[in-house]
Order: structure tokens, then sequence, then C-alpha cells
DNA sequence: CATGTATATCAACAATCGTTGACTTTATGA
DNA sequence: TCATAAAGTCAACGATTGTTGATATACATG
């Protein structure tokens, strides 16, 4: 028997995989990365991911599972909502558990598999977060709104890296961003009667 | 000769292979789009792709060239910036002439070559756009915000295919997109020595 | 028609990919 | 100790990739 604290040799190796699978999913996309890429940077065998994850899709799919945490958030002051959900988005992304998120937005573009995975995470996290601050109607438009931004931002500050977007601060990000979530969650919609409301 | 209407052959099946690869790399982006498959719409041997633009990567960059046309548009108002620039952006998008912007971002979040061509195409028509309209030292923040926003948008509408995102009518999104540009070109930045200024 | 050039075709290359199955090594338990 | 199962190694497969060079066809010009 093995001390309760460490893993069967197998389960050790399987880590490993999986670990060196996100790094290198969320480095380089689904596509350009290699099992035998993967079982290198894990110094295992490639055909141990085979053996451990039944294939490269299905260890693609393990990688991408994580969760964006809105349900942990505590209430939020609806004037604020904009700015607590930019701040956790960002803490979200540069935290340990971010790993499933750049993995996912590396491949979303050109995998149909990430595409959905995304469109499954964003639409059943999002906009049950909603439910407290907006009617029921304008849910799933608004989720899918603020998602959209802040994949936005995620891709020009993580993965396009545009240079004015990683020289900002923190807490730039959250003013800016914040005040910008606050106008797609709670601004205007042109219905087709309705005028546009400018300004 | 040929009539001046008519191309030379040889820039005929050009011009196939072009579109083709137009095509293919819009659709499914660089790594998963072949010379074979592209050779195949355009009715060409794979032989060809190389002969006429050199090989894929330079097939891909040729593909990819466009302009988003920001500066063919007439002066704006200030308070009407967000919804001329959000309705240029969906015509852009949905015309004739999007051909590259598909393109590079269906492949830009795995492919370095992509990405650096985004960061120029944004860096340097979005800015000086914005140069009428706000302070010089601002700009590059603005406008590397403002893209993020719209490629957010059109990774939702166009990639992702958030169902929410497709049904908007044109006429909701460049209301509502219009209101959150005019939020990030305008919006306070809280800097460090400023507070952040809410609602 | 004959000749030379432009254009297109074809087969094949070397490399890389995911995956497989047989095999060896290591650990486990009676 | 010895038999059994777990864990890991290895070589090879079939398929696909971008690219190449030799060869054939079409076309223009003399």
């Amino acid at each position: 028997m093995q001390e309760p604290q460490k893993l069967k040799k197998s389960d050790r190796t399987r880590l490993a995989i999986l670990t060196a699978a996100g790094t290198l999913f969320a480095q380089n996309g689904f596509d350009r990365t290699t099992v035998r890429d993967i079982a290198a940077e894990a110094g295992a065998d490639p055909a141990l991911v085979v053996r451990y994850f039944g294939g490269k899709e299905a260890l693609f799919v393990q990688s991408a599972d994580f969760s964006l945490g809105l349900e942990a958030l505590p209430p939020i002051a609806t004037s604020e909502l904009g700015q607590t959900l930019a701040g956790h988005f960002l803490d979200v992304w540069e935290g340990e558990r971010a790993g499933g998120l750049p993995v996912l937005l590396r491949s979303a573009s050109s995998n149909e598999l990430a595409a959905e995975r995304m469109r499954e995470i964003f639409g059943k996290q999002v906009a049950p977060f909603l439910r407290t601050y907006l009617p029921a109607d304008q849910i799933p438009t608004r989720a899918a709104l603020i998602s959209s931004l802040l994949l936005g931002v995620a891709l020009g500050r993580y993965i396009l890296k545009l240079p004015p977007l990683v020289a900002l601060t923190r807490q730039q990000i959250v003013s800016l961003i914040g005040q910008t979530l606050q106008t797609l969650a709670f601004g205007d919609i042109a219905g087709d009667k309705g005028e546009t409301a400018v300004s």
C-alpha cells in the first residue's frame, strides 16, 4: 500500500499527462499539439495517452473541463455588477483554475468540439448568474453579449496580446470593462418597434 | 490574344485557387485546411498552389489580406461614433469584402502568423481612425479595447454562433454594441491616482 | 506545320500524425 | 518464492501532410 497522500503510480503519470496536455493545449491549441509532445512533456510514452484517456480528443475534452465559478460569487449590488464580473473573470483567467479556459479559447475558432463546449459553458453559467439582475426574457441575449465581450478581452489580452491591452493594470481593466459590462447588461435594446436610444 | 475582359488562363486558375483558399481558410482555419482541399475546390492540381503562391503559408497570407475600410467613413458626430462603427463592422463582416477577416479570426488563436497580422490590422487601422475623436495618449488603449469588443462580437456571432447573438437583428446589435463602444471610447479610465467612477 | 513556351498533370518523396498490439519491466499478494 | 496483474516500453501500422521534379498537354508564334 501507499501512503494516503501519495497516489498510485499509474495515477501520477495519468496526472502528469493531464497537466502536460493542459499546458500544451493552452499554448498551441488542439491541432498544433501532438500526442507525442504531450507524452514527452509528461515524461511518458505516447501509448499511455491512449491507454489512460482513450485518445487525443478525449484527453482534450478532459483538459477543457472547467467552471467559471460564478455561482460562488456573493450577492452584488446592481450598480457594481459589471466591475465584479470583470474582476472575477480576470481572476479566473490568471488563476490556477484557469486551465480549461485558455485551452478552449485557443481551439474554439477552428475546432467544433471546442466551440460546442464554449457555447455550453457560457450558455449554462453566465445566463443563470444574471437571473437575479435581469428580466428573464432578456437574459439569453445579455448573457451572450456579455460573454462575447469577456471573450473578446481575453482574446485581445491573452491570445493576441495586443500591446496596449497587455499593458493595462488590473484596476484599469476592471474599471473600463466594468462600465462596459454595465452598458451591455442594462443598456436599451432597440426593438423593431422602439426607437434607437443614443447616448 | 484574349479579350481585355477575360483573364489569361493561368490567372484564372490562380484566382480560382485564391478564392477557394479564402473560402476554406475562413471555414476551417489554417491547420484544418489542406492544400489538396483547396486545389480540389478550385478544380486544380495541388502542385499549382505551390507554383503560383509558393506554398501554403504564402497563400494564407494573401488570403488574409484585407482592409477594415475605416478611412472611407464620412465624418461622424462624436455621439454616434459607436453606432457607426458597429454598423460598419457588421457591413464589412457580412459583405463581399469580408474575406480576410473570417480567415484571420479562425486562425489567429492558434497561429502566430495570423495573430501578428491581426495585431497589425487592428493596430494600424483602428487607432488612426480614432485620431479625430480622442486625445492622442488615450488612442492605443481605446483602440485595443474597441478592437477586442468587435472581435468578441464577431467570435460570438460568426464563429461560435452563440444562438442569442445569431438571432439579434442588425438594428439591435448596432444599438447595443454602439452604446457599448461609446462607453469603451469615452468612459473614464481609472488611473493609479484617480478614483473609480461607477455608473 | 513546326517550335518553343506556358500551363497542367502525375507519381512519389520524406515527414509527421494518432493509434495499435506485442513485449518487458515492475509491483502485488498468496 | 512464485504466479498474477499492473504499468510502462517499443516498433510499427496506415493515413495524411506539404512539397518536388519529371512529364505530358495546350497554346501561341515563326
